[in-house]
DNA sequence: ACAATAGTGTCTGTGAGACAGTATCGA
DNA sequence: TCGATACTGTCTCACAGACACTATTGT
């Protein structure tokens, strides 16, 4: 490939990194959004993104971003899909390398429901499922995320990354709860996820019912 | 995003469709891959690409690669992953959007091992085990594609587009062998797949042994 | 004692794995 | 008849699904 490259034959294109920062809020799936201010789409809901530098990888332009939308360095992150239809950003021709990142609410620095910045947590279902217009392209890309999330929690650890590194059982099966969309045994759901999990010494405490052990991950499946 | 686009600080990059042409030949998986004549890489092997026109979907690259290199219009392909390293190309900045496509050997205008123009069909095991060089992050991208392809067998139909559109239970076994790197057991893997096929009327013969009776994916399967 | 949630034991059905057997061609 | 490969029947075992039971807290 590449051996007969033209410059005047093939225009250079803009190239952005769009971010999918999921979390669970209240029981329910949570994506970082932000309020467009300007032109095109101007108070739409838009995926946070940042354009990716001539000098910088693509990973570490997504990294950049999550950093400048949430203040966090070191959370999970993965490249999902890179979306190039012609005409996603009326103004120019830009290429999209979409990432999706997932983190523990306790982590972000959000009040429920409130804003930072012109920043949200939306819930996902809840955008998917209305009617409601979304800048761009960026309802696909969040259909396209929401799929594969619900997919990975399968066949990977990866619904650990939206719970804390300490974690009680009922709460992580809500969480596959939630990704999967449909309720789940709880003693099945123990037997499938026990090998991958360790007890702590610690417990809940405070409820008026029998505490809930606190696990980790164990270390040999921490990514 | 995209709020504060100023194209000072960002420059624009060259974006390219790498495509990685898989097929069965002899019983082992092979890879379309042409030699280098210019350098970078003179001489060494490098995946098919092409670069993405500014009125163009990256999708429509793919398909304009494909039928560049291959002259076929309608074969199945899928985008795999994209590739952003810095340095991935010498000579400039070059982000990578890496298409997998499946191919029966029959719709090839290939001859067993031999060349058409700088095309070759390479041994995917042999040259992944190999220490040999191959131009840019191409081995790389080459190693990702195997892997993938290995994973997707197992959860969806994807292996028939390396088999044509009749084709034999033996025959279609072998491909799954051939990508899961395992042999399997006859009459589990009849059971397993016998939901998504339905008999022909047709047989083969002349061999010195009992026919083999020709199959077909049912329709409601077909991509 | 009771409400509420945490946690466990076990039956069942489904499906993958393993292997042995039968079927049908050309020579 | 025999060699070779196509095709089928069935046993076993692991595991997901389903459900009932026990355990431990605060009030």
């Amino acid at each position: 490939m590449l051996t007969d490259y033209d410059p005047s034959q093939y225009k250079k294109m803009s190239v952005a990194v769009d971010l999918l920062v999921f979390t669970i809020e209240e029981d329910r799936l949570k994506l970082l959004m932000i309020e467009r201010e300007e032109e095109p789409f101007a108070g739409k809901l838009a995926l946070p993104g940042v354009f990716v530098g001539i000098d910088e990888t693509l990973d570490a332009a997504a990294k950049r971003g999550i950093r400048e939308e949430t203040g966090l360095k070191d959370i999970y992150f993965e490249q999902l899909y890179t979306f190039g239809d012609v005409k996603r950003d009326p103004r120019m021709r830009i290429i999209s390398v979409s990432y999706m990142a997932l983190v523990p609410l306790e982590k972000l620095s959000f009040k429920a429901g409130k804003r930072t910045k012109d920043a949200y947590l939306v819930d996902v279902e809840e955008l998917l499922a209305s009617d409601r217009s979304v800048a761009f392209d960026h309802k696909k890309i969040i259909s396209y995320a929401r799929w594969r999330l619900a997919n990975k929690v399968e066949y990977t650890l990866i619904a650990f990354h939206l719970v804390p590194e300490g974690f009680t059982l009922p709460n992580l099966q809500k969480v596959y709860e939630i990704l999967l969309g449909k309720p789940l045994y709880k003693a099945n759901f123990r037997k499938k996820i026990s090998e991958f999990i360790e007890e702590t010494e610690f417990q809940t405490s405070g409820d008026a019912h029998r505490p809930s052990r606190i696990y980790r991950l164990k270390k040999e499946y921490v990514k």
